[in-house]
DNA sequence: ATCCGCATAATATGATCAAATTTTCTGTGG
DNA sequence: CCACAGAAAATTTGATCATATTATGCGGAT
């Protein structure tokens, strides 16, 4: 009937460590990673690790260092403007297909998860905000059955995450109000545009935050 | 004092055979791809075969199916949309910072290429069509020394590649008239809105084929 | 400062285990 | 007697590991 115990891959396993790590945060940019370290760390041999560690170079979370070393990349003003532009045009159009196919039963559990990140704003929880606030949009999202936009915007919060975390370091979670409640009316309102519109203030105001404190444009 | 031989890794020629592959649509949609059948042909063990496909698959070239197995992705008029959706957004943006950094120098190995490719079209040579159109647009696009708009660009060519080879098939190489030319006047005349306005035209045309021949509208 | 060995980490292979698919075998019903 | 469904064996393919090989970076000696 529904999911038998399915075994997860090692390379899986590892995959998901080492995404979750740099999405939260915990890795910072210019964190070397190395093989070995890993197989050390979570305790299992060499392929499984290559494949992880391919699949996340290739999705943008981790970059050659030319010598055949890995790291966590570097953001910069160029690099931040890049992503800028990718995010603005890719997730208020993910929000809008997702309105489209949404449902009243989802928007609860939307609104399950945007409880638990005012939570964690409250609390100061950095590490809760930014892992609550990212499942919040990817919640939305993948109502969109995307097959193309979703990934995309999967590698873009992954080359953001680490920038995202020293920011919300410095700042503090305090002035981190956000656009959900304005996306969830729009979605139970049935106004798809309404939905990209909300969206896209939502993640133009975190921009802001990071050009207030980094002085990069980022037009 | 340049490129020194530079030994490169078994799993990079493994990536690079499948990817070519792919791009000029030799494997078509729905073509299985088994890690022992590329062990026996590419005689190399499967390590870095594993490596490869892991990579494709995190740029959408490949697709796991369900059981571990995978296969190059089915298009559907969804799948179209979307592609054309982001293609649209970023190609034109590319051309433009590409078009900034541009140098004369550099705007003679663009004529030269798109020579061989109003060659290849005479010929109604259609892989050297899927060649050298796309040696020129990334020939262009690299330029732009774009760290996050480039790989994006260049995922979205890989999930595009089968179907346009299809398309091209079909059709032939006769309706073929690109936009190159206008987009190298606008690179030497330094309109770099211009240049991301011509690129636009000649991926809008290659739309348009194939909205023609699938009935797909892809808006 | 440059060169040479040593330590470390990455690359690549073959062997082994597990899962899935295909083939073969067998018994039942028409 | 033949056709077919279902089960079990055999084969193929994928996943993981341990190990050998190769390249890179570091530190000391010239």
């Amino acid at each position: 009937m529904d999911s038998i115990p399915q075994k997860i891959p090692a390379h899986e396993i590892v995959y998901r460590n080492i995404r979750d790590q740099i999405l939260y945060g915990d890795l910072p940019p210019g964190q070397p990673v190395t093989i070995q370290g890993l197989v050390e760390n979570l305790e299992v041999s060499m392929t499984p690790v290559r494949e992880a560690i391919r699949r996340l170079t290739a999705e943008g979370a981790l970059e050659f260092q030319g010598n055949r070393r890995v790291c966590v990349p570097q953001m910069g003003e160029k690099r931040f403007a890049e992503l800028v532009f990718a995010r603005r045009h890719i997730e208020p159009k993910l929000a809008e297909l997702a309105s489209v196919n949404m449902n009243g039963q989802f928007v609860h559990k939307l609104k399950a998860i945007d409880l638990q990140l005012d939570e964690a704003i409250a609390k100061g929880d950095v590490q809760g905000y930014m892992c609550h606030n990212h499942r919040f949009h990817f919640a939305l999202y993948a109502q969109s059955n995307s097959q193309v936009l979703l990934p995309m915007a999967k590698t873009l919060w992954l080359r953001y995450g680490p920038l995202s975390r020293i920011i919300c370091g410095q700042t503090g979670t305090q002035n981190l109000a956000d656009h959900h409640e304005e996306a969830m009316e729009s979605i139970a309102r049935r106004d798809h545009k309404a939905t990209a519109n909300a969206i896209r203030t939502d993640i133009e105001q975190g921009f802001e935050i990071v050009r207030n404190s980094t002085g990069w444009s980022g037009i």
